[in-house]
DNA sequence: CGTTTTTGACCTGCGC
DNA sequence: GCGCAGGTCAAAAACG
């Protein structure tokens, strides 16, 4: 996967996105402890995932995916004194992720993270003066909400905390999978990344051979056929991946935003972190990551700043 | 007209 | 059991 992620960076390195930094404060030792006991689990959840990254490298990286991962990995543990990161009064099983992430704003319209969110609750929280807001991925086989609420101390601080995974990729994915897409639009792109179906077998039987592949300069997908491939569409239409997804722990990007991998590629949003000016859309220029005791500072060293 | 947002009501968990 | 706070529901309104 690094070496797809690798030879991604030359594409990447043309294009304009601003430079985002990884503080070295991702806590190896822990990692390491949680990768190996979600190894011991299910090596065959591994080898999924694996497969699953290698699809997402595919499809596109940024300079912080593999580091982004590990700091994931830090997520599978019980919540400290630090907050609610996870759940783990819910069992193994089904232990739950929340990732809080605070988003610094300087308000010049960059607001997407890549998913479509839809709001259904806002409630007014005790001692503070900003109400949070309640949003759920519009997907419907999709289970992943956020909660936005604008921190205390600096007006400017958004906290977002993400909970629950996407089973499906983010819609600016596929508008955005290579610089030589820009000039393309929406599902256009999504059909010229199609990946060759084999019409026999409904996919959901059985998890379809992910074709580790790389799309052309065209757009097209290049690379040895396979049996039981399904398409980008079948992906985040029908949110095909949880069958494969079954009982992993999911994507990357299924809890770390678009924003976060790619700041510059956001497009719209459907959610308004200041809920007193509904018109405004702030950006990020820089955010901070907590996963429980893990803590991951990204700095968006952002064109606009 | 379909989708999204708003907002009051309702539900649930927790501490006392 | 009661009250409180956080989270969710759902009907109405707003929006494109």
């Amino acid at each position: 996967m690094e070496e797809v992620a690798e030879a991604e960076t030359s594409w990447f390195d043309d294009f304009d996105y601003p430079q985002v930094e990884i503080m070295t404060e991702l806590q190896e030792d822990t990692s390491s402890q949680f990768i190996s006991s979600e190894v011991a689990e299910s090596q065959s959840v591994a080898q999924q995932e694996s497969i699953i990254n290698k699809l997402i490298s595919a499809a596109y990286s940024g300079p912080t995916i593999s580091d982004i991962e590990s700091a994931l990995s830090l997520t599978f543990q019980s919540g400290d004194s630090s907050g609610r990161v996870c759940s783990p009064d819910k069992g193994l099983g089904k232990m739950e992720h929340k990732y809080v992430f605070r988003i610094k704003t300087c308000g010049n319209g960059l607001d997407d993270d890549g998913y479509k969110w839809r709001k259904y609750g806002q409630k007014s929280i005790k001692n503070s003066p900003n109400p949070r807001s309640y949003y759920r991925c519009t997907n419907p086989r999709c289970n992943a909400k956020k909660q936005v609420e604008r921190s205390m101390e600096d007006p400017e601080l958004l906290i977002v905390t993400y909970e629950g995974l996407h089973l499906h990729y983010t819609y600016s994915h596929l508008l955005f999978t290579r610089p030589q897409d820009y000039s393309d639009t929406g599902l256009h792109v999504a059909k010229k990344l199609k990946c060759q179906s084999t019409a026999a077998e409904p996919a959901r039987q059985s998890p379809p051979a992910i074709r580790q592949s790389q799309p052309a300069v065209d757009g097209t997908v290049v690379g040895p056929p396979s049996a039981g491939q399904f398409t980008v569409e079948d992906v985040l239409q029908h949110g095909l991946l949880d069958d494969v997804l079954q009982s992993s722990e999911g994507l990357l990007e299924d809890v770390v935003p678009l924003l976060v991998r790619k700041p510059c590629n956001s497009t719209t949003s459907s959610y308004d972190p200041c809920p007193s000016s509904p018109a405004s859309s702030p950006s990020y220029s820089s955010l901070s990551w907590t996963t429980g005791s893990a803590f991951l500072d990204l700095d968006v060293l952002s064109t606009i700043m």
